[in-house]
DNA sequence: GTCCAGGTCTTCC
DNA sequence: GGAAGACATGGA
């Protein structure tokens, strides 16, 4: 592949505002060329186009692996969508309203700790919070001409010299001692991020459960967002109330059962319809 | 002003 | 083992 600073990925069925949107992400911008983020430590602006997305970055490129690994364009949603189970009215009319969701794929990082952010707080506030974090105490990185500055996702080492008092004026309140915790923890290699890709889904959840802050919620949505296990399946507040309403006739159940049901009712990619009702559920109370 | 937010931990029964 | 309260902060 000749250098580039442009590629168009090739994908059908991606809807790249409704995944950006879906609260999988905190820190990417919509601007009016695109929506703006950092992977890698690269910038990156993406836009979709007919047949595809079109991405810029500011060096150039041969080797475009580190965006498609995040975007999963090499996924085929109509194979996902086909494992859903038939006849599940609730479901469907989710994936029929917002066609082209995908999940990303993150850094477990960045993931975990956007994640331990997030306990009791509004998607709009969550990004807040990442963004002073980031604006705060993240690396720079390269942009284009024009654009604002922008900064990679603090990594646990930069956070793990911090103290509690620096984090808690990023707004982040009673969270900051779990991040500041979590960033010890990871920093120190007394966890390691990158050895949990390989192992079982319910050992990787009791290793990030083992961390303070974290608990059945927050793992299920770092397994999921970051590692790719396609049957984790978070249960908060907005999924809890959409399966008691939709399944158990109105009452209310133990997340606990709720993911016991998932995991029977909505098959090996249950992460995936998870997401689906999530997104559906939100957009449809702000219509 | 009141309620609630992509929860988790501690306390108490 | 489960219910109730605490925890920071700000949007609706």
């Amino acid at each position: 592949m000749l250098p580039s600073r442009e590629i168009k990925l090739p994908v059908a069925d991606y809807d790249l505002d409704a995944t950006m949107t879906s609260g999988q992400v905190f820190a990417w911008e919509q601007t009016s060329g695109g929506w703006v983020g950092v992977v890698n430590r690269h910038w990156v602006q993406l836009q979709c186009c007919p047949g595809g997305i079109r991405a810029l970055t500011t060096a150039q490129q041969t080797d475009w692996s580190w965006l498609v690994a995040f975007l999963q364009t090499d996924v085929n949603l109509s194979e996902i969508v086909s494992t859903f189970p038939e006849n599940d009215l609730h479901l469907s009319s989710a994936v029929r309203s917002c066609r082209g969701l995908r999940l990303l794929r993150q850094d477990p990082w960045e993931c975990l700790a956007s994640f331990i952010l997030s306990s009791t707080k509004q998607i709009v506030q969550i990004r807040q919070i990442v963004r002073t974090l980031c604006h705060r105490h993240g690396s720079p990185v390269e942009t284009l001409a024009g654009y604002e500055a922008a900064f990679a996702f603090p990594t646990a080492e930069e956070i793990a010299v911090l103290t509690e008092a620096n984090l808690r004026s990023c707004k982040m309140g009673f969270r900051a001692k779990y991040l500041l915790a979590a960033a010890k923890r990871v920093s120190a290699r007394e966890l390691n991020l990158e050895s949990l890709r390989h192992l079982p889904l319910a050992a990787a959840r009791e290793a990030l459960m083992d961390l303070p802050g974290v608990g059945e919620k927050i793992a299920d949505c770092v397994l999921l967002f970051a590692y790719g296990f396609p049957t984790a399946f978070p249960v908060d507040v907005w999924v809890a109330r959409a399966l008691g309403q939709f399944y158990f006739r109105g009452r209310r159940k133990q997340p606990e059962q709720l993911r016991r049901f998932a995991a029977g009712h909505f098959g090996p990619n249950a992460g995936y319809a998870q997401q689906y009702l999530f997104h559906h559920i939100r957009t449809q109370r702000a219509a």
